[in-house]
DNA sequence: CGTTGGATTGATATGTTTCAAGTGGAGTGG
DNA sequence: CCACTCCACTTGAAACATATCAATCCAACG
């Protein structure tokens, strides 16, 4: 199955779950302007409405901040900011996988960042963004372009308090990815990834329905050369390594890039 | 010549440093409460206040900041935060280094970030810190216990911004990290820590004198052990890269913590 | 049904780690 | 003042994990 086919499935999956949350909107494969119950149309079963960054907004806030966003669709390997310029927007990733990659001189890469619904992508205050965010799979992107994303930061006290909050989880999660880059073997690193991806998958499912118990299975939504990138690994270490926690039973491979975790704390214990 | 001896040097010449620039003062070894201009006291020539946090804050503002912090040492090897705990004040280095660590369950050790005067040290809004934050030279902080801190954070709107363009400048430090931990190789690290330190140090000398052309003189502070778990390599292996870099003429060892490099440029060329 | 791009697996090369021995300077105590 | 000790540092040799090079494999698609 190829990428942009098993992108789009796991967009589908979504927006059938926001057709549950909200059965009167007519959401389509591209849902435009058919809403019923108020003026916040489609913000209302939006991912970024409900755990991202439009959450800091109150109802009256975010209709404000509705007059400036606008949505966009980018193609799998589409850039989407450019290193070390100032992006013309601000945004919150509505569907589909951004991965952002810093590259050296020589061509080495490094994926610095993976980001998933509800994240952001882009710079406040002005900055340039330090890497590439490039899609990575099929994606959507509700944009704040920022003359007015600057000003709303000012207006409304808890957006910027928000993106603080997200600047520090951001911290974080680099700082995690540090000790994996300095100091874990090439299976942890693999066991790592697919726990981080359970972990954040879960967290998804649980608000529609129940957590799937201890097994998951996962879209890992990047090729192996991408994964490599991330983990700091070449794309044949990546496959032996699958291979490897496939015969210790810890996966199973069901797709090009497709995983199954039987016990996702078994994995997480070989994840280090 | 020893650790700590070594250390206190580094201090004394920032303390003359900041005797020129504020004449009047009496500053000696321990520069207590004599300051003759106004109510700022010791404010007024710290780093801090010139580049640091307090920067962010106007005259009247800094006045109040002052009831509450308060300045505590700290000698080589002392924990001043716990991973996983909220830390009691959030602070600012005055003098000295400070390395943040994270630990794997089997004693691997990263260190994931390195803070010079007049970085800060700690989480604000409530949040527990991921890292163990250890003196790795005597240092001297500025603290501010979080009570008080978090509600001149609220009234004082210069504070918060301030503190979302370090969060993001921390951002932009871990992932150039993740590319060095990721993607480089031994020889290249080790420039590349050179390289990172005498940025620093001539951002430093700078402000009181010329910036020393392109060589420079610089202290590491740390141990090899610790260079090791900063690059995410053995200390043998940095050993050998020391003895490389000199072996090629881009720096001379004069001292067991201290490096001369005559060309910063060429350096940095080596650092990939 | 051949083409294509990604994934897998194998054999070999290499950079870094590990293990081990030795150095050198600073502090200690006779 | 001179051993003596200690700890950090240095250097060497062997072991190891991952990278590199190379040959299939496989599924999707025109």
């Amino acid at each position: 199955m190829p990428a942009g086919q098993q992108a789009l499935e796991a967009d589908n999956r979504r927006k059938n779950f926001m057709r549950l949350q909200n059965a009167n909107s007519n959401l389509g494969t591209s849902s435009m302007t058919l809403h019923h119950e108020d003026a916040l149309g489609r913000c209302e079963p939006c991912v970024v409405r409900r755990r991202g960054i439009c959450n800091a907004l109150i109802r009256d806030e975010l209709k404000q901040f509705r007059t400036i966003a606008g949505r966009r669709t980018f193609a799998p390997g589409q850039h989407i900011h450019l290193a070390d310029e100032k992006p013309e927007f601000f945004a919150a990733v509505v569907s589909g996988v951004v991965k952002l990659t810093k590259v050296l001189f020589d061509g080495r890469q490094q994926v610095v960042g993976l980001l998933l619904p509800p994240d952001s992508v882009g710079r406040a205050l002005g900055r340039k963004t330090p890497y590439f965010a490039q899609a990575a799979t099929e994606v959507e992107l509700c944009c704040f372009p920022y003359a007015g994303f600057e000003r709303m930061l000012d207006d409304f006290p808890g957006l910027k308090q928000r993106l603080l909050e997200q600047t520090l989880d951001e911290l974080d999660g680099a700082l995690d990815w540090m000790v994996l880059l300095g100091r874990k073997t090439a299976e942890e690193r693999v066991a790592s990834l697919l726990v981080m991806l359970a972990t954040r998958a879960s967290i998804n499912d649980d608000e529609g329905e129940r957590a799937s118990a201890c097994t998951q299975t996962l879209d890992l939504h990047l090729k192996r050369e991408e994964i490599a990138d991330f983990l700091g690994l070449t794309y044949e270490t990546v496959c032996r390594q699958f291979s490897m926690l496939k015969k210790r039973g810890l996966i199973e491979l069901t797709g090009r890039r497709r995983v199954m975790v039987p016990d996702v704390a078994a994995l997480a214990l070989a994840a280090g």
